[in-house]
DNA sequence: AGTGGACTATTGGCTAGGCCACTGATCCAT
DNA sequence: ATGGATCAGTGGCCTAGCCAATAGTCCACT
């Protein structure tokens, strides 16, 4: 095999499906005629046609937009609109990112800051150690001039971690993805990391001291941080 | 069109799509062979003709299912399932063990705690009218002898959707299975309804009156006298 | 040995064309 | 007016088939 290089080749190729292209096209084309709810779709053979598809794939495409929501077929009657997309013309651009921030914020606060107290009661030497860790990793990568996204994402792994709950665990790496995104966003403003840092280490010293109040203080501080940060972006756009 | 009177007959009759069938067979039918992560469907043709669907209708259920994100259709490969089926994995971490009470407290503190403060901060008045709803459902099924689960239920369901956040809806919803479990336990223990009916009085008021820390005060009372009975149970056995 | 190409079986992607079932409007007989 | 029949339009689903991607195998060439 090639000895390297391999690490950031364009892409692995993004393979779409027809039925995805098309739903995409639908949508797109609904919003650009300002369809609202109600509002009926070409029949399925005309529409096919002019997307130049079968009607199965097009049929697929309605599939899934009735999955999500956004249209309902009717046996004999038509497809109509429903009102989950008309509804957010305005936001749309946002959509992706800053609509889903702050409840992300909500419920991290509602999950870290409880996880924050319950480590501070149960943390071993061992769970201190990768604490400890943790924060070293994210003052060598801030150091080098790096965000610490990973550092980051490490360190409240390990606080999680020392909370010794399966199922608070697992509830954190179930959305894991979407705190990714934030963080990711968070710590690519200026000056954040060096923020960041210190806001893990007053919650490290809580939870080392076996404080589980000043833990929790520590950590709703840390994530109410974040989220003036992700605040202050969505006013940036 | 004919007048009226067609207001409250049964039920415009549910008519189903055949995918929809088709997508719940399957998953059905991933459940009881305990297929996990990573498994694969067999090929589609062989599948369709054990289900006795086209391949067209199978295709169509597929994409549901994609869309939903319980499989990963890949060509050439095979459709392969993620872990979003399985009861959410949430669920599945924690039934390997006996002692989940403590866990389930845990979480529920986490979570119904940040719920409470929120629902105070954005309820509006058909959300206290549901919880109002809620809390007289209790008292009538109190006075008839009954424990009130689905009551119970009721309540904290109209709270978690005065919270308006959908991640955290989505994720009550994740360990409602197990929350019924601790629920009922609680409820069965003599005295336990009326003392939560009065709990859940205080939170309703503390929401109402836009308080979100005595709401949060409130609610994190309530799951507390929720895990003194359960702790009390776990040492009768 | 190891590399790289060709081949093949398997599996999904998509199309074409067709018949059936449902819906709603129209029209007619009562 | 009411109720029934009819009909055009629309989605539901199927059959049959070819195309395209994947992964494994084998073999020739280095």
């Amino acid at each position: 095999m090639t000895p390297k290089a391999s690490a950031e080749l364009p892409t692995p190729l993004a393979r779409t499906r027809l039925y995805e292209q098309v739903a995409e096209q639908i949508t797109t084309w609904i919003r650009q005629n300002g369809l609202k709810t109600g509002d009926r779709l070409p029949p399925e053979r005309e529409l096919a046609a002019r997307l130049g598809v079968s009607r199965a794939t097009l049929s697929q495409a309605l599939v899934a937009l009735e999955v999500v929501g956004v249209v309902v077929v009717r046996h004999g009657d038509g497809t109509v609109l429903t009102g989950k997309l008309s509804e957010s013309r305005i936001v749309e651009a946002i959509r992706a990112h800053a609509d889903r921030m702050p409840e992300i914020i909500d419920i991290r606060d509602a999950l870290e800051t409880k996880i924050a107290a319950l480590a501070a009661q149960r943390r071993t030497e061992d769970d201190l150690r990768a604490i400890d860790a943790a924060l070293d990793t994210m003052e060598a990568a801030i150091t080098h001039g790096d965000r610490g996204v990973d550092a980051d994402e490490q360190f409240h792994a390990a606080v999680t971690a020392a909370a010794h709950s399966d199922l608070l665990a697992q509830t954190m790496r179930e959305i894991a993805s979407l705190v990714r995104e934030s963080r990711i966003e968070s710590l690519s403003q200026p000056g954040r990391p060096r923020n960041s840092l210190n806001g893990h280490r007053a919650i490290a010293e809580a939870i080392r001291a076996g404080k589980p109040e000043a833990a929790a203080d520590a950590m709703h501080a840390h994530v109410e941080m974040v989220s003036d940060v992700a605040l202050l972006r969505d006013e940036e756009q």
